[in-house]
RNA sequence: GGCGGGGUAGCCAAGUGGUAAGGCAGGGCUCUGCAAAAGCUUUAUCGCCGGUUCGAUUCCGGCCCUCGCCUCCA
């Protein structure tokens, strides 16, 4: 049994086959962030499941090349530009460094390629020019260029991949104000927009002339650009899905660099939102939080982590501090247990044990369209389960090094674990006053210095083998 | 209006045609000088109404509620 995953061309869990006929090397593409402000935990949802996907396929053992774009030029930057005063790149700057700490907060791998939008003016104009020379894209009279659907349908196309669309049936949106823009149809979407004086500085050269690219295109060209004109996995946002994924397709199809008939992307994958009080988290209703924020009241960027990744990604999840807080509690299970049987394995290194019931679990879990929830389960089955035997003392250092090899495997994916922190020596040498105060019956100085451990932040715990101090 | 998700214990959340994983919180217990920490243990009949079936939370039909997409959006 291998991994599947629901592809949203299909609407179906499929086996995962990549296009590379030795079945290892793997391109991801995953929408990245549009650095216009902080990003919020929502928006970390998705980058989050990209980065268990892409962990899940490392550890299956294909060679993914995992690419995260930056979209560093579109409506909102250029409008945020302007008011701000500062060059497009001194304002994108700072959300995009401030973007990427999040994510290393967040035990997220560095995707290996981070293309920004705005290095790749060159590749976007020569696919819109390819567009053009298909007769799909048409250009109007203020030099913007628009993609025609009605052509590409006529070029025997599917528009409507992804979903179900009934043109007809759409509501041409109450924001959409169709009086700035000459398109032809309401449908047809921008491919270069023709610069205009609120633009300021922020334009490039074009055989359109001056101007920007539109935002789908974006990715379409960095994508084809560095994985080809046909890959295996892209994945995004739910919202995503449609204008832009499709749109995403019509572009690359439509320009028909893809060899005898293969799509543009082999399974499109999409994460389901946040909640806040069962809404939408977004900007827009205000109801948002960001990783400072939560790391601010005190909370680990691994427990936003965990609790992001312990339901299952096409659902909706509700995010609560509550829970926030549960993920503390919950970690700290697995860091006391892993804890013990390093204390235990002595140093001592083993091979994981591949057949044991927490690995065959969380494959089991995990290949079933990344069932990350069942995954857990597995993984707390295995604490009590190791809980029990610790107390029984039925562990010896052989076993408790294999039970650690098959747990760094699983971390590896899950993400959730660092190194742990070893006491320093003057903490130590308070553990050790502390406990010969305790024999000598001075508890009203091994109370003493129990607090000056706890004001340190380190916890001491008076088990029956003696006391172990532990960070709190 | 069109399309697509959801409704499972106080909260979060898996899953299955044969009486329901896991986490948090709560209860009980163990350990302890007292604590804390830790550990063990315990808690549901699955939105409503019909149908199919020996048997449905799981399949079918209807209803109610809710969220999202259709417009920038992770």
């Amino acid at each position: 049994m291998g991994l599947s995953v629901f592809n949203t061309l299909s609407r179906s869990v499929e086996p995962f086959v990549p296009l590379d006929p030795e079945g290892e090397k793997v391109g991801l593409y995953c929408c990245g962030p549009t650095v216009h402000d902080f990003a919020h935990i929502g928006n970390f949802r998705t980058f989050v499941f990209a980065d268990i996907v892409r962990r899940y396929l490392d550890f299956k053992g294909f060679k993914v090349r995992h690419v995260m774009n930056i979209t560093d030029v579109e409506d909102k930057i250029i409008r945020r530009v302007n008011e701000s005063n500062k060059s497009l790149k001194e304002y994108t700057s700072k959300y995009e460094e401030a973007f990427f700490n999040d994510l290393e907060a967040l035990g997220c791998l560095m995707p290996d390629d981070r293309p920004h939008a705005t290095k790749f003016i060159g590749p976007i104009i020569e696919l819109i020019k390819k567009l053009e020379e298909r007769g799909i894209a048409y250009r109007t009279n203020d030099g913007s260029v628009y993609f025609s659907i009605e052509n590409y349908r006529k070029g025997g196309n599917c528009y409507g991949q992804l979903l179900n669309l009934n043109l007809d049936e759409m509501r041409p949106g109450e924001r959409v104000s169709s009086d700035e823009y000459e398109k032809e149809s309401i449908a047809d979407f921008a491919l270069w927009k023709s610069r205009v004086t609120e633009d300021g500085e922020v334009f490039w050269n074009s055989p359109w002339g001056e101007g920007r690219p539109g935002w789908h295109i974006e990715c379409s060209a960095m994508s084809m650009e560095l994985l080809g004109p046909s890959f295996d996995l892209h994945l995004g946002g739910e919202d995503l899905v449609f204008p832009h994924h499709e749109d995403e397709i019509a572009q690359s199809e439509g320009a028909c660099l893809q060899c005898d008939g293969q799509k543009f992307v082999k399974y499109w994958m999409h994460g389901s939102h946040l909640l806040v009080e069962g809404k939408k988290m977004s900007k827009s209703l205000g109801n948002f939080f960001t990783l400072r924020d939560l790391l601010a009241k005190g909370f680990a960027g691994r427990e936003v982590r965990y609790l992001m990744i312990s339901a299952h990604y096409r659902e909706t999840f509700n995010f609560t501090l509550d829970n926030l807080g549960g993920a503390k509690t919950a970690l700290g299970r697995i860091d006391e247990c892993t804890s013990k049987l390093r204390e235990l394995s002595a140093g001592k290194i083993a091979s994981p044990d591949n057949d044991s019931k927490l690995v065959t679990g969380f494959i089991k879990a995990m290949d079933d369209d990344l069932n990350v929830s069942a995954a857990w389960a597995a993984v707390f089955d295995w604490v009590r389960n190791t809980n029990r035997q610790l107390a029984a003392e039925g562990i010896d250092n052989n076993t408790a090094a294999i039970e650690l090899a098959n747990w760094d495997q699983i971390n590896k994916v899950l993400g959730i674990q660092i190194a742990e922190q070893k006491p320093p020596s003057e903490i130590l040498a308070l553990a050790e006053e502390r406990q010969a105060a305790r024999k000598n019956k001075d508890f009203a100085r091994s109370d003493q210095i129990r607090d000056e451990l706890s004001a340190k932040g380190w916890t001491i715990e008076d088990t029956p083998k003696g006391p172990r101090v532990k960070r709190a």
